[in-house]
RNA sequence: GGAGCGAUCGCCUAGUCUGGUCGAGGGCGCCGCACUGGAAAUGCGGUAUACGGGGCAACUCGUAUCGAGGGUUCGAAUCCCUCUCGCUCCGCCA
């Protein structure tokens, strides 16, 4: 959320920013909504004023005058602070919609096609046989069961078997284990289910309403571990010694999709329920930046680990999200499908998070608290990982076999065969 | 789902019965100063946040906040109602 105060005093400058990313925001109702709040603040606190004045003057019994003053102030009160707080909800109400606007190392662009490759890693697969897609070779190892999938959940709902199963439960452990013991996070568990707030806290809600799956009891299935994990602090004061905190989770995450009809509706790409490992950091502002750069390669460590090639592209401000400051996507590539599949988004969001959420800490010298600034980033999603591995280590004999690192993980095995 | 108890300024706690002198006392922690060769201990002082107004600023004025919201009252941490969360017991349950 951007603060009121900065909208005034800035207002070009983030109109600007916030054109950038192609998005609009309702800036110029929220400022002259904003005069208007203000005067009727000055009313509302003129009046309380003398009336704090008046009762502490007071101590006896009132008078019949008194009382007849008095009462008719409060009335006054009660209206005039029914009109100031009409406006107060529609200003926060209008600023929930605000973007963030993107840092200015954001490249400006439209969309997909003006994002950066900034590096890439590996080397793509060059053997004499076909590669085929996961799926084909999934369907010969008995490592997904598609059409069981969809008859239970309907379509984007899909059944992992056997050594699909073991595969996936293998990249979360061994995710996990990366994370806590070589990176520095603290593993969570996080509730699947949370509220309202905590989906307005990280900026999912409430634009992004069509994109949730509702529970009952105004409880939200959550998109991504983000959510609970970023929430886990929120309206919480934090010691500057405890920055950066750094959490890492395992958790499902359910999406719509909405707008994503007809898209990737083949193969293990694109589900409603999907597994995912995140790192979430909450870290000092002046370190943010920096630490984007940290965080995408706690995210690239996985991939170089598993040896699958990868490149890590800066989104241009087009395709920066709603609450994102600065964003970078890792797609590994995934030679059966011939194409490059997202399976990591790391982005800092500045305050604005933090401001939703209200997670602030204490600095060392000032005694002033100051927001903190929040991270998070795919560690990585299993699904398209999983694909990537599978395909990238297949064999002409349909086997696949389980690179080095992961085989601890696998019980020992280097291979999945019929 | 039922019954009872509880929620106070970073942490612990006083205050609630008996409404005004309570934005709120004490301890711990933290910060500054003194003492010291340095430290510990000790002493003194300081130590919430948000918003609005005034000042370049240090600062200052106002409003609000004792889990949240509403009510009673000239006046609420204190009385009443609703909700949330926590604990204990009962029921149900993997």
């Amino acid at each position: 959320m951007i603060p009121l105060q900065r909208l005034r005093e800035n207002r070009e400058s983030i109109e600007q920013a916030i054109a950038r990313k192609g998005e609009d925001a309702p800036i110029d109702e929220i400022l002259s909504l904003d005069v208007e709040a203000r005067k009727a603040r000055a009313a509302v606190e003129q009046l309380k004023a003398e009336h704090n004045q008046a009762t502490s003057a007071m101590h006896g019994v009132p008078s019949p005058e008194d009382r007849a003053a008095m009462a008719s102030r409060k009335q006054k009160i009660k209206e005039q602070e029914a009109a100031m707080e009409a406006l107060d909800a529609k200003i926060q109400d209008l600023l929930l919609y605000v973007p963030n606007p993107p840092h200015e190392s954001v490249p400006t662009g439209k969309d997909e096609n003006d994002n950066v490759t900034v590096r890439t890693w590996g080397t793509l697969p060059n053997v004499p046989y076909a590669l085929r897609p996961h799926y084909d070779i999934g369907e010969q190892l008995g490592l997904f069961d598609f059409e069981r999938g969809a008859k239970i959940s309907g379509s984007r709902f899909t059944v992992l078997r056997g050594m699909g199963s073991r595969l996936e439960r293998a990249l979360i452990a061994f995710m996990l284990d990366i994370a806590t013991t070589e990176h520095g996070y603290e593993e969570v568990s996080p509730p699947y289910l949370v509220r309202r707030e905590c989906m307005v806290g990280t900026g999912n809600l409430p634009k992004f309403d069509e994109d949730a799956f509702h529970a009952d009891n105004d409880l939200f299935l959550i998109p991504t571990a983000e959510v609970p994990v970023t929430n886990l602090y929120r309206e919480e004061v934090l010691q500057e010694a405890q920055l950066p905190l750094a959490l890492v989770a395992y958790s499902a995450c359910f999406r719509k999709e909405a707008g994503a009809a007809g898209k990737d509706t083949k193969g293990f790409l694109r589900l409603h329920q999907f597994d995912k490992v995140e790192m979430v950091r909450f870290v000092h502002p002046d370190t943010s930046l920096d630490e984007l750069e940290l965080l995408v390669g706690h995210a690239e460590t996985v991939l170089q680990r598993l040896g699958l090639p990868y490149r890590v592209l800066l989104m241009c401000s087009g395709d920066t999200g709603f609450a994102q400051w600065k964003k970078y996507d890792i797609e590994v590539w995934a030679p059966g499908l011939g194409r490059w599949l997202e399976v990591s988004s790391c982005s800092v969001f500045g305050d604005f998070q933090a401001r939703r959420a209200n997670i602030r800490f204490r600095p060392k010298d000032s005694g002033k608290l100051q927001y903190v600034h929040t991270l998070n980033g795919s560690g990585l999603a299993i699904p398209r990982t999983l694909v990537a591995l599978v395909e990238h280590y297949q064999r002409e004999d349909g086997s696949v076999a389980i690179p080095d690192a992961l085989q601890p993980y696998m019980g020992g095995r280097t291979e999945i065969a019929r």
